[in-house]
DNA sequence: AAGCTTCACGTACATTCGTACTTGAAGGAC
DNA sequence: GTCCTTCAAGTACGAATGTACGTGAAGCTT
């Protein structure tokens, strides 16, 4: 529908930070970083605003602050960014890309567990 | 090990035709182009160029043409390029994106199947 | 042998990206 | 009311990216 230009990667990571921590400042994205994960906060607020530029964010004036508010939902932006990836890297098979996760990273019982339950669920739900 | 710098987008996809395909000369990847994907032939070269730069493809003249050969693996390639997503796009939680995957895109029975089977096989290997 | 076709190789060029620094106003500390 | 801190907003700037075009040599066609 609405036609954003594609995130870039250090857009992203901002971008999920805004959709983890709501409406936000420039300081608090910035403090919402990663521990290890150095960026300054001018780069933070670039991104913001980089990220209202394209259309995935939103900001207001609060007195003389500004605050950020994701105007995309994450789910939407995760499927499109997957969908682009599958397609670049997989010819467009989205199978290999969660066999790959399966198998070639650890993933510990627990989770696999979870996906059992999801997987169960899904059959259900088709049969 | 080696530290090649990342993939851009384009350059994926040209990565993936020489995974496909084999060592191949630029003509030949550029009709391995998915149909509908319509890139011009030097665009090709140049992606090729820059891959064989980047360390991800290597070349030789064969009389005067070039063939190039993928260089680095593709699971090598595929683990960095996921893990690189993983961290930006969901703070370095994988599970979230396996269940995107099986969720909110269309997985069909018999991939749910092979899915299943994937998973008893690990699980079997976890205990 | 003259002309088309196909390459390699060099070059181009606007846009986006990563990553800031600068300036000037507003608030708070003392 | 002076100084320090914190913002917003503007600007910067080299590197990477997407997307080609130009040139000149080699080979193919007739």
């Amino acid at each position: 529908m609405v036609d954003r230009p594609s995130l870039s990667k250090g857009e992203m990571e901002v971008a999920r930070l805004l959709w983890e921590i709501g409406p936000a400042t420039v300081r608090q994205t910035f403090e919402a970083l990663p521990k290890g994960r150095r960026m300054d906060f001018s780069t933070v607020q670039t991104y913001l605003r980089r990220l209202e530029k394209k259309g995935y964010a939103a900001s207001t004036l609060d007195g003389r602050i500004r605050v950020y508010a994701a105007r995309a939902k994450a789910r939407t932006v995760i499927r499109e960014t997957v969908d682009d990836l599958v397609q670049r890297l997989f010819g467009g098979e989205t199978f290999p890309l969660l066999r790959h996760l399966v198998e070639d990273r650890g993933i510990d019982s627990e989770e696999l567990a979870e996906l059992r339950k999801l997987i169960v669920r899904l059959e259900k739900e088709q049969s």
